[in-house]
DNA sequence: CGGGGAGTTGAGTAGAGTCAACCATGGTGG
DNA sequence: CCACCATGGTTGACTCTACTCAACTCCCCG
């Protein structure tokens, strides 16, 4: 079994099932349906991974129960896209669990990934008529759907929903930006350093030992990421497991030995 | 006389000069003169080039007033910073006339160019405390600094400024994206041709021939924005212009003689 | 008129890309 | 259940492009 087969697994044993059955079951059945419902007093938000990260974050009671009824959740195989660049924007997504990949491409085939989005994370735009990129799942994904045009009726009414809207964006720009100098600037040994140290960051594990990361994407993604080709990424990997900075138990995990020596390459000190 | 040096001062001859000593006197002499205040009927926003591409035309009658009371103008002399990463956060800027580079660096002195901004556009953060890089004048230029509580201010009343501030957010996070593509998978030539044709189509002068852009900024700019040395920068320049693409009357300044290959450069079609 | 910084041009080099072979692994079908 | 195949990943040899270092030119300014 795949690790990244592994990840949707385990985040569908958890919770991402019921999540699932809850919303299928809560559309299928219409809004009026007591009885069921008395069954799942509960929001599905409430058990939600990627809830307290997510934009619905910023609702509460009411709002975010008629919010959640316009949305739907959508499971997005590997591969398969979301939308693509200059299609009309209709929807906007919320990551529950697995991956997606945000890619421009050029005429002649040559790709740059923009971006990952995982658990909690927003993928689309709300905004100007057309997406700015094509979405992607790079492993098994699930994802919330809502109408873009719902997002803009409930930021008229929720001033705590346009400030969490507008952090989203302050962070993109944020990221967009040091991603910026890390393309334009950095060697490969730096890239994949700050690419591996930025992966480990998020999760919340800092200060322990033998950091254990997930890689849901192939090397081809990481590499249209980073501005580099599969075969150098490979190499970079590979030269950081011989000088001991990470483990590679296999292609889709890294186990980061040491995270202090990673923050050191990413930023090119030494 | 150099070309910047030129556009500044065309620059001042036509509106700003005006607007910087209306503004100037209004300070000094605070809110309360109306005698002062009747020599000047019209508000100096409603002669300002920056004014209708900027965040403030999102602003009108009273609101406008009371916002432009509560900026300063300030003149920056070339390579002075208007503020450095990491920096609290404490106003935002509109530039009026010249241009400003906005630099991530690294602890070795690799640098990047992240954008360039001139009239109309915003520099600065408004969100999450520090300034995410160094902003520095690029050639002599104008600004509005206004204090950042304000425009929080005036977004909590005024949809139409919320509404333009995510405009422009959008802008940015699109801008990005696509600076992103050019820094991972572009050519020098593309890089060149791209930067080129960028600042062309600025410009509104799409279907003239011969268009004259102005490069306020010097080749080392150009370099850390399109992730090449000075160098390269230079050689490829030179190309354009052995292939009758460009004229380069001086260093500071392009005349487009191909837009069209310029165009066809830009994404490798060829 | 002379000094200095910015820009250009040239020669040589290093490092990432290309092309190609090889290997591992996971999924399929017999 | 095993063997085979296809895909993705790794490694090696070679190439070529953009960088480095250095010399030179051109202005701009005092």
């Amino acid at each position: 079994m795949t690790y990244e087969a592994m990840d949707v697994q385990e985040n569908l044993l958890r919770n991402d099932a019921e999540i699932l059955e809850d919303t299928v079951t809560a559309f299928r059945s219409g809004s009026n349906m007591p009885a069921r419902k008395r069954l799942y007093p509960v929001s599905p938000c409430d058990s939600c991974a990627a809830h307290k990260k997510a934009i619905c974050s910023s609702l509460e009671g009411q709002a975010l129960d008629r919010f959640r009824t316009k949305g739907r959740t959508r499971i997005i195989k590997v591969g398969e896209p979301l939308f693509f660049e200059s299609e009309d924007i209709r929807y906007f997504y919320t990551v529950i669990s697995g991956e997606v990949r945000l890619c421009n491409i050029l005429e002649d085939g040559r790709r740059q990934v923009v971006g990952f989005r995982s658990c909690g994370d927003k993928v689309g735009e709300h905004f100007g008529g057309k997406y700015l990129y094509d979405a992607e799942a790079v492993c098994d994904t699930i994802v919330c759907q809502f109408p873009v045009r719902e997002l803009e009726m409930q930021m008229q009414q929720s001033p705590e929903m346009r400030a969490k809207l507008m952090k989203i964006m302050q962070e993109e720009i944020s990221e967009l930006q040091q991603h910026t100098i890390l393309l334009g600037r950095k060697t490969p040994i730096e890239k994949i350093a700050t690419f591996l140290k930025n992966r480990a960051s998020k999760l919340n594990l800092v200060g322990e030992e033998n950091i254990e990361i997930s890689l849901s994407m192939g090397r081809s993604d990481i590499a249209d990421y980073l501005g580099l080709t599969v075969e150098t990424v490979s190499r970079t990997i590979s030269k950081l497991k011989a000088e001991k900075v990470i483990d590679v138990p296999s292609a889709h995990a890294v186990v980061v030995r040491d995270i202090q020596q990673l923050a050191v390459l990413a930023d090119g000190k030494k």
